[in-house]
DNA sequence: AAGCGGTTTCGATGATTGTCGAAACCGAGA
DNA sequence: TCTCGGTTTCGACAATCATCGAAACCGCTT
């Protein structure tokens, strides 16, 4: 793509017909939905956190009881705002044993991202 | 660019301190803030479309008397969704005659873009 | 100055959200 | 089977939000 400096051929629209830098075209209203509750799901200081958290965790996953305390919230508020993740997408969790760990959804973080890349222009 | 002697190949520290990819580094509590509030904005099937006809228009700017009549809720409402851009930092507007222009802000939409880019690896 | 069309502000209202404590759930040991 | 620690669900509440119609504002044009 063009932070690498190769061309990405074509633009890869998925089922919903759409993940082409906004720049480029008008997004679909029917994506609109999907997409907007992906960004609202990140339009919370709290989650924002703990969506970094979730991405740049060493071996790729991390543990709820890891989370919990990097905050002056309650557990229940954590539990809830890591469910808003999860439900948006842009997570997933799995639990072994007592534990939860949850780990980044990449395909739809690289969608957001090329979403807004204002610098990936159009095929001239 | 990087005002120490180390090699920040790509990535580019703002003021905050913040936007290399959450994939890299978790996001500093100071700066969630902000960030949210731009995530946020984006987090309405209204606003993110009209951010996308914003983005995408030729010439770079788009009348609000365009935008308007592309959806079916009150000429209030709009103003509304549009301040909340504006105040988000994703937009600006310009009053010419009797018309009001909207363009996008690149830099704020390449930061949440980098932010989000999974694939940008760290310097090796 | 008076009217007009485009846009924003104001005030109100029903819906959604972030937060908490209490309670329930779930595996692992004892 | 009983308890225990980690996690989620439930129920409640104050705060924020999306939306509307009415009113105000802002530049033209007459």
């Amino acid at each position: 793509m063009s932070k690498s400096g190769q061309p990405l051929a074509v633009i890869d629209l998925n089922a919903d017909g759409c993940c082409a830098p906004m720049a480029q075209s008008r997004i679909p209203s029917e994506a609109a939905g999907t997409l907007a509750q992906a960004f609202k799901a990140l339009g919370d200081p709290i989650r924002l956190q703990l969506m970094s958290m979730i991405a740049s965790a060493p071996g790729g996953e991390i543990c709820v009881c890891e989370l919990t305390p990097a905050f002056e919230i309650s557990g229940p508020t954590i539990s809830h705002h890591l469910k808003v993740l999860k439900e948006s997408g842009l997570v997933t969790a799995e639990r072994r044993a007592s534990w939860v760990y949850y780990r980044p959804q990449p395909a739809l973080m690289r969608r957001l991202s090329l979403l807004l890349d204002i610098d990936n222009q159009p095929p001239a």
